[in-house]
DNA sequence: CTCCGTCCATACAGTGCTGTATGGATGGAC
DNA sequence: GTCCATCCATACAGCACTGTATGGACGGAG
């Protein structure tokens, strides 16, 4: 056996970043293999071809992006509120998950496949606000709409240019959240 | 002078189509033609390169996206809730803006130009239904927050894959306008 | 040391697009 | 009818990428 020098792992991380910085159309072997400083060649060795590679990449994302997340937030705290503060604040700051979120939301735009992941993607993580919010929260559908609100915030928080003023765009974040809350 | 068959507007038209349909890298000119049945000479010399046109897209888009949704808001009621439901209503309906509009929100992730753009489209927005807000709102901090979440659930909800149990997505989003017109 | 499976480099044909160059068709001006 | 500007078709070279084929390098098994 050979040492592997570019495992599966690297071509999914490295796609990943393209995936985040320019989309879908973005992730190419060639361009990919160069910033790698290796061949194309050890990539179709691996893969079967683009789409395996995409496909891998989903597979990947849906893994970390759910799970991850919620076990660092139920490590924080016991309370509802302080969780879903963790959470707000956890979701803001990871900036490459987001950015990969957000071109997976647009891909799936345009690709049944990458809906269907999404759509399991986004219940998990609405099932798992609604919990938080029904601990302080009686009327259903109270949370239903703020976990709406919740997911649209955050966003809505990267793909909207809008100014807001005197005020700074995490003032008016950290007012909904206050409103989310009450 | 001969007539123009194939004029600006018209690769416009189908430029915006295939910008809400892939995205930026799914505008190209060679099926942009085939589509309109004819060759790509006609386009080249109505535009300098493929830039032009998407420069062109981007400013149709903020002329028809802003104006001609406010002027129609303005013309239904005096009322601003009501021209508040007028606004969500038609902001629901219109597919094919809408579509337009998430494209060119994720292409403004990677270029300035187009964020640029997007901002200016936003501000307007954002200050139109400010005006809307404050008839019936007098803290500026709820206009201002009021203002973020209804065009965050615009955007989220066709981002957003989650289902929402027995309630459908027209109850979740009627329940949370309800609430920002309170 | 030898052999062999693993991994990667290189070369190749094929594809789909871009932008340009050139010629032809059309219809109004005169 | 003639001329000419406008508009479009065709042909061309060039580019970037895909997927495959082939050979070579590397390291563990025997």
């Amino acid at each position: 056996m050979a040492v592997t020098r570019t495992p599966r792992s690297t071509w999914i991380e490295a796609g990943l970043r393209a995936l985040a910085a320019g989309g879908p159309d973005a992730v190419r072997i060639e361009p990919l293999a160069q910033a790698l400083g290796v061949s194309r060649g050890g990539f179709y060795w691996q893969f079967e071809d683009r789409r395996a590679l995409l496909e891998a990449m989903l597979e990947t994302w849906e893994r970390v992006s759910v799970d991850e997340v919620i076990e660092r937030v139920e490590g924080e705290g016991v309370d509802a509120k302080a969780r879903l503060r963790r959470l707000f604040a956890l979701a803001s700051s990871g900036d490459e998950l987001l950015r990969i979120d957000l071109a997976v939301r647009d891909w799936a735009r345009r690709e049944q496949t990458v809906a269907e992941r999404l759509r399991r993607v986004d219940n998990r993580r609405m099932e798992y606000m609604r919990s938080l919010f029904r601990a302080f929260c009686p009327d259903e559908d109270e949370v239903e709409v703020r976990c709406m609100l919740a997911l649209s915030v955050w966003i809505g928080n990267r793909f909207i240019a809008a100014d807001h003023g005197e005020r700074s765009r995490a003032d008016v974040l950290e007012l909904g959240m206050r409103r989310l809350l009450a």
